[in-house]
DNA sequence: AAGAATCAAGAGCAGTGCTCTCTTTTTGGT
DNA sequence: ACCAAAAAGAGAGCACTGCTCTTGATTCTT
């Protein structure tokens, strides 16, 4: 089964096994329930050991967590390519319902990512790059629809985008290299916190008993929000 | 100190200080530090003892989670009636900024009620009734506004609403004892989700580096919701 | 081939949730 | 007023956790 020439090689194979163990463990019991022991334990190996390829459990968990944002990351951007040709609005809806999609498949994922921080877990430097995939997907949904001139101008909502977010709005402009009408970039951000804040109440049970269809609730914010950028 | 008479009174104080050493403790490590035998040991018990009082760990955290919710609801109703007199759009932000405030002041409480569920946690029924208190405070004020007949129609909105989300907003609609088109409803249920996914991205650093003014962010995209419900 | 780096195992420490047993104290019924 | 029943607290103990340190075996480097 496993012929290990190189120590290389070695160390890369039971980093692997690790991970993927540790990844199984977290997608049953989630991150709370995550222990470095069982994972030993599932990969045949002594507790103290692991430790040779991990520094502690936080550090075990900021992998997954850079992980799990690649994961989400290359699934947004998937469903945005994939819709390309598609109109602005059901593109935005489409990518939204993969990142939908995903969050439901995988919870525990989700949750690590948006729900609570471990217990004195600061999010290192590593995972701002990563996070950032989902976000820029959005972005670069909207973006195309400026720059082909399709973007309809936000209906009277200007008022809404005060002086003092000015500062904030153009140094974001520059990092997401897109020049929109503050309104736009308002509009953006509340869509993408709206999407996610809908689908944290939806794993975490929030609307339980109040709501059954939640795919169609789901779409029908997301068009709002989508609409409400000016994408049609 | 304490002349603890009858029995009754003895363990009603014993549970306070029991509770509130709870919440100190939740305070600061959050709900995955907190610890029964330390909670214990900081009222001068033994580990073993306290088992007279909480049926477990996860009994006390769904104490924890009742409280917090009905102490949430309670200042999003205060809020709420707070701006009865204000302008409906004014009233719709005060309150959500009144959450925000308590997440902010509070954020492993928040974290509890919205964050990562505890393993092998199910919220259980006890939790329903408090956790609605904020929906519905939110509910009511665009059920005023539109009772009164202030409520601005929404802008080209409808279609926005698919037929298979009725059956869910009528039996919605008894339940929050609102008679309000979908579309209305559909905002309204953005504008809630919105605020909280907003709030969670703030507390979990999801906008680190590239928010600074998070209030006028989220006053900006509650008024932007607010104005979408046709509050003005 | 010798020395250095690496890896795995084992024992051990301090902490956790929870159970069971034992003793003391309070309560309520006769 | 007594006496059994109920309740409260303490202590020991089990199985688990993250993490450290030491010891022996293997592999790489020079």
């Amino acid at each position: 089964m496993d012929a290990p020439r190189t120590r290389q090689q070695h160390r890369e194979q039971v980093t692997d096994e690790l991970m993927s163990a540790a990844r199984r463990q977290l997608a049953q019991a989630g991150a709370a329930g995550l222990s470095l022991r069982s994972v030993a334990r599932e990969i045949g190996m002594v507790s103290s050991a692991v430790y040779r390829y991990v520094d502690s459990r936080d550090d075990l968990l900021t992998r997954l967590i850079i992980e799990s944002y690649d994961s989400l990351g290359a699934a947004a951007e998937h469903a945005a390519s994939e819709h390309a040709d598609s109109g602005d609005l059901d593109r935005w809806s489409a990518t939204a319902a993969a990142i939908r999609r995903w969050s439901l498949d995988q919870p525990h994922d989700y949750l690590l990512l948006y729900g609570s921080p471990v217990p004195g877990y600061a999010a290192p430097q590593d995972t701002t790059t990563p996070g950032g995939r989902v976000p820029l997907a959005l972005v670069s949904i909207v973006r195309d629809a400026r720059t082909a001139g399709r973007l309809v101008p936000p209906v009277e909502a200007d008022r809404a985008a005060p002086a003092t977010l000015r500062v904030d709005f153009d140094r974001l402009a520059e990092v997401i290299d897109i020049e929109a009408a503050p309104a736009i970039m308002l509009a953006t951000i509340t869509g993408w916190t709206q999407m996610f804040g809908m689908i944290g109440f939806e794993l975490t049970n929030q609307t339980r008993g109040v709501i059954d269809d939640h795919a169609g609730l789901f779409d029908a914010t997301t068009r709002l929000t989508g609409w409400l950028i000016g994408l049609r």
